[in-house]
DNA sequence: GATGAATGAGTATTCATTCAT
DNA sequence: GATGAATGAATACTCATTCAT
């Protein structure tokens, strides 16, 4: 007899795995407080109380959305600052790095993050967050410049999460101005024209120009 | 209700000013969807349906409200730009002009409006703001700096336009990041601290060293 | 000075026109539930208030169209069945005066007035109707056949009321029928073919084939 | 869904039923737009939500109020109409008939779906009526009368269907301008006084008299 | 664990009417 | 007499959540 049943073990991970999805396109479409649960469970296919056995209630099911996508972003981050540890070309691999965090900051995952964290404008989920993702990619990021300069390839001066803060601010300043609060998709040329202009930026104030 | 005979003309102005008072305080408060025209009816002291004898609906409110806070940014954030004429200091007077943007940029209603922008998230009410507020700053930030590298104290080599982007982004985009969404209150040291090191960078990457 | 202000006497009369005007629209076009005292003023082109300084408060309004549109519904079936006076061809003058009662019932500001009262399900409406316009039709009608009776163009044998009231139903019974509660308008060629048939059977009933 | 059960599934049938009942009164009492959602759920002994969950929306648990009353009527008037078979006495066949579909018309649920269709003034619901009922008791009516003129027992000329619109009309008709609209309720006498003029008219203009 | 039915608090909006000028 | 502003009550409808099976 089991396994034979239809929505054995597997159903249920399947059906919470669905809502998960389900809420994460509505979430993203109406935001937090429009999204409503009817509307996610006709989404999953599952009945509106199914939800709440799973997950308990509204919140806590956004809870899980944000850590969901806060890991996703995190982990795409940090790829792109990794590949800050070759000895090539210097403004090359910056460029590539940049443009690998420009894409990320466009991706409509990220996008989503944003949109979501903002649309709940509850400060406490701002927290599952920071301890995921962002605080850590800055970290990360000054470390590998920091590594650079002790190479003599990069002159800081200062502290280096100053130098990863205004790289990342260079890039996600102007992407963000440009971005219209979200409203407007960047198109991957002008993602590049930026990072391009931050790169160049970036080691005028701090390339070895010795 | 208050002015000082009851229901006099000036009590009419009075009321439309007081919804609109409310209505900021209670749209702040509570973001867009949470905000209730009941609770900003009784902050406003009125009946709920004089709102909508003045405003229409609660959206149209909302678009007045949005407008005020734009018009009232704008003008701080000009102001602040026109400091950079002057035949000062180079750095003091990017210095000043920086913690100005920055003081702009934190101020409790620059904040509001973009918190209130998100919380609508509703892209035509960008609109408002882009065409009264945020593209003219970037504009008239980038005059001030051709102008500077005309005279010879800044070299940019390309588009003062970017130059503008890149000075407001060191500064929005750390401000921005250390905000943490607009959830944490940056303080003045912190300001300054931000624009001392956008400043420095700044000039690193543009200020004429020869 | 006397005359020279805008807004003298005439000015008071054609604004009580207008309003009542207004309200013939808008009440038929929305019934007396749906309409709103605001849309009526709009309308006449007049201030709400202005409404209730001439008439107190809409239902009394409403009282005074029902009233207006009666009294020309009885003025135009009266003239209708004073046609029936004639010597000439019988069958000939009942359905010219069938037409005419035809055109009666389906004229606009008929359907109007029974919609009105229909719309707003106020009994005591109904009285203002009775004494002014139904009733008297009936009678005339009945009067003038018990003449055609007497001069033996006509067999009865019984109340000419009833016979009045049997020529009325050949023709309303029909046309209510064929306008789907008012949500038809019943085109002229439709109004004579019922007519004729209504005549037809009366005289087959009621006419002397000695 | 209906079950045998006591308490859960029949809970869901009788609270539908119930709510529909509810509705029924309501509506019959108030009209379509006086009648509130409220005072439904609170006759019906229900939530306000559960008819929202129900039915949707106010219309459409209006459309379901009009449909059920159609086939209710449809049921009674073909009933009536069925009498018109027999071969016995044809005047007292005709009498029968006709004081049952007086009955019907002056049934308070006749009254009420004619009150109710005009309250809401929506032409569409019109046609839920016509094709569930109207048309079907005319048409069924007409094929009797064709019937009894093939068996030589009424002499029609024309169009069967024109006597059997003129039998309705000699009847509802009149009944029609006796209620007044609606406000008056027909005693059974007069209701007979009605229906014995009508076949005594409908005779001497069809019946064969030879 | 999954479901359908049911709930009560809460929403924006509309209405006829009155007040003060 | 005419007006614009203001009112409070009422309306249809939505929501996240719980109950009983």
């Amino acid at each position: 007899m089991r396994g034979t049943r239809p929505g054995s073990r597997t159903g249920r991970i399947d059906k919470r795995q669905a809502i998960l999805d389900a809420a994460f396109t509505i979430f993203s479409r109406d935001g937090y407080h429009l999204a409503g649960v009817d509307a996610i469970a006709t989404e999953a296919g599952v009945a509106k109380h199914t939800i709440y056995n799973h997950f308990g209630d509204k919140e806590s099911l956004f809870r899980e959305v944000i850590a969901a996508l806060s890991d996703q972003a995190l982990a795409r981050n940090l790829a792109a600052v990794e590949l800050l540890d070759g000895s090539g070309d210097l403004a090359a691999m910056l460029t590539e790095t940049g443009l690998r965090l420009a894409e990320c900051y466009c991706d409509e995952r990220s996008e989503a993050l944003r949109r979501l964290l903002r649309s709940a404008s509850r400060p406490e989920l701002l927290d599952i967050v920071r301890e995921r993702a962002a605080d850590r990619v800055n970290d990360a990021l000054a470390a590998r410049l920091a590594k650079l300069a002790l190479a003599g390839r990069l002159v800081l001066d200062g502290d280096p999460a100053i130098a990863a803060e205004q790289f990342g601010a260079l890039l996600t300043g102007a992407l963000e101005n440009r971005a219209r609060l979200g409203t407007r998709k960047i198109p991957q040329a002008e993602q590049r024209e930026v990072t391009v202009n931050a790169v160049e930026t970036f080691l005028r104030a701090f390339g070895n120009h010795q």
